[in-house]
Parts: structure tokens; sequence; C-alpha cells
DNA sequence: ATTTGACTTTTTTACCGAAATGGTCGAAAA
DNA sequence: TTTTCGACCATTTCGGTAAAAAAGTCAAAT
């Protein structure tokens, strides 16, 4: 079988799609348009996807698998939690930066009735939750930490990197970023009662 | 002079307003509805106002006023900065929960270009921000507290409140609510690792 | 197995007059 | 003098519609 050859064209055909999608959003990008980049015509598309969603989809996808696999190869190496908690901040960030242009596309689309993206976006809430609770489970099952409710510390948590990603959409400060993520990284652990 | 019954009147054209801003959010507002609900004529909304833009702040400023004194009066028979910062959080949150429908009207229409609306918002994140760096410079100056960067916690502190405030907008998890800001002051005050 | 042009269906756009809306002004009422 | 409001204007929104553009289908060609 050469599915080699099928796979390809339909990665250069989500990389077209990608780059469209992070630079109009979704609405704005055409199959015509990515057809157009990919030098295809558009009947092609639907012989590799089914709807313009399930690219979209496809694409998301492709980055969220990519930004779990930096997070599982570079936290398996770690064992420290807390130093795997910085990490998983310092990534995290630093992804959601370079992916700002996409995240950026989605929001805008997001708030105008693509119900679709929002199950999207709340599924990877959801999922960010999650992985936040097991690592601090792991901390207080290691004697690292001391939680009394995991489950709202990590809802907390989890609000909080939220909370830090909304201003980057808008200005983009990397300046000020690791700073950012410093401080919160310094209240999360210590906080700030003085012993 | 009169004056009594001129900020009468104008006060009850102002609650008329705010309950239709709340119900129906700035743009489905309309200066008639504003008028009919105090039984005025809408051309007597503009002897007291000079339009529906500053008809809006007005109100806005009328529950942040409110909000203010509650906070001030809260926090002044409170010496220790730590039981200050609780309360700001809780009136904080609580409030923010009874006027959530203003909150969501105004954030509906604030993604649809009204930039006026945009200031507001950025006004009061910035007064807020100062607020929160004032508490804590206080805190570390009374000992308190030990903070590295009081700017950059600042930041990482009123990002996390807004990282909160966000899902109930959608779902008003009334019940959840004391628990999360716990879980917020909590990790806020002591951090998670284990002394 | 893959591609595409011709085709159908659905959605968006452009445009129009009508209605609604924000805002003004001066006369009248209080 | 202070307050109210009807008549009025300018601009924006709305409803409906025809044309354009887009999503999606399919069978023939490669």
């Amino acid at each position: 079988m050469k599915k080699e050859k099928h796979d390809k064209i339909r990665k250069s055909l989500l990389e077209s799609a990608e780059q469209l999608f992070a630079r109009f959003g979704f609405e704005k990008t055409t199959m015509n348009d990515i057809a157009n980049e990919a030098r295809k015509g558009k009947s092609s598309l639907y012989y590799y996807f089914s709807s313009k969603e399930e690219i979209f989809k496809a694409v998301v996808t492709i980055e969220a698998e990519r930004f779990k696999s930096i997070i599982t190869e570079t936290l398996e190496n770690i064992d420290d939690t807390k130093e795997q908690i910085k990490q998983y901040f310092s990534i995290r960030m630093h992804r959601f930066q370079e992916l700002s242009n996409l995240y950026a596309a989605m929001r805008n689309d997001y708030l105008r009735k693509l119900d679709f993206i929002e199950k999207i976006r709340k599924q990877y809430d959801r999922e960010e939750l999650e992985f936040i609770q097991n690592l601090l489970e792991k901390g207080v099952n290691r004697d690292e930490f001391e939680i009394k409710n995991i489950t709202d510390t990590s809802f907390a948590l989890a609000s909080a990197i939220k909370g830090l990603e909304y201003p980057m959409v808008l200005h983009k400060d990397e300046t000020n970023l690791d700073h950012r993520i410093d401080a919160l990284l310094s209240i999360l652990f210590y906080g700030i009662v003085k012993r």
C-alpha cells in the first residue's frame, strides 16, 4: 500500500490550512484558499477530509499532540514535581505565544457562534485541568506538596493560567512573560506570607 | 436651588437604565426603552445626560463607586493585611456575581467593536491592579509578606482573579465560588510546597 | 488511488427602501 | 427658571431579495 504519499499530501494540506487559519481565522479561510495554497483543486480536499471543520480540528489536534509530546518528553526526565510544574508552565505559555495567531483566530471566531470551536476549547480546558490535577496529586503523594483540596486548587491554578494567557493575545509582551510566569510560580510554591 | 428633584430624577433614570442594560446589553437597549421605563419622553433624557454612552458610563460608575465604598468601609476596620486581601477577594467576586448580568452584557457588546466599553474595562483593570499592588506593598512594609517583585506578583494576582471571573459569567456556579476563592487564597498566602 | 471540472446546495454579500434609533431644538408646561 | 416633550434631522439598523461565493457531491479521466 502506498500510504506514504497519501499521508504526505494530507500533511501538506494541513500545513497550508494551518498557515491560513492562523492568518485569517476559520471563517475567512476558504476551501479554495487552502487548495490553492497546496496547489490542488478544491475537490481534492474532500478526498482527504470530509469537511472544513474536520480540517480545522485536524490542525488543532496536530498542534495539541505536538504540545503534549513536548511536555511528555520534557517532564519524563524530571523527578522533582515542582520542577515539572515549572517546566509545564513555561512550555505551555511559550507554546501558546508561538501559536497565538491561531489562538487569536480561534478566539475571534469563537465568540461568533461557532460552537464547534467552543467545544474544542472546552475539551482542552478539561484536559489541562486534569493534567494539572495529576501533577498536584503526584506532588502530594510524594510529600512534596501540602494541599487541602486538590480539586479546587487545580481549578484555581488552571484559571490563573488562563488569566495570564488572556492579555498575551492582545499585546504581545514577550519581555515580561518569563517574569510573570516566575511570579505566578513563586506564589504557587511558597505563597507571600513571611515566615 | 431645587437640586434635589433634579438628582432624584437623574437617579431614577439611571436605575431604569441599569435594569435594561443588565437585561439586554448596551446595544439592544434604546433610549426610548429607558425613557419609557422611567415614564419620561425620550427627549427628556437629553436634559439629564448628553448621550447614551454617558448614561452607560454613569451606570457603571455608580456601581464602581458603590463597590469601592464597600471595600473601603470593610477594609478600614481590618488591621491584618492578609485578612484585608481575603475580604477584598471575597467581596470582589461576590459583587461580580451579583452584577454578572451587567458584566455579561458588557462582555457581549465589548467584543463587538464597542471600543468605549473596552476603555472602561481597561480603566478598571488598571485600578484593580493598582489596588492589589498597594495591598501587597503594605503587607511587605509591615513585614507580613515577603515578595521579590511586587509588580509582577500583583500582575499575576490580578490575572488570576480575572481567570476565576471568566467561567463565572458562563455558568453561575454559586456553590463552588467560596471554595475556589479559598483555594486561590490558600495558594497565595502559603503556597503548596510542604515544609 | 488520485485528481478535477462540472454541478448542486447552502451561505454570504450587496443592495435597496423602510423602519428604528440617537440626537437636536424650540415651544410649551410646570 | 426649570423641566418636558413633540417635531424634526441624520445616521444606523433591518427585512427582504437577487447575485455572488462558498461548501460540498459526483462521475469521468488520469
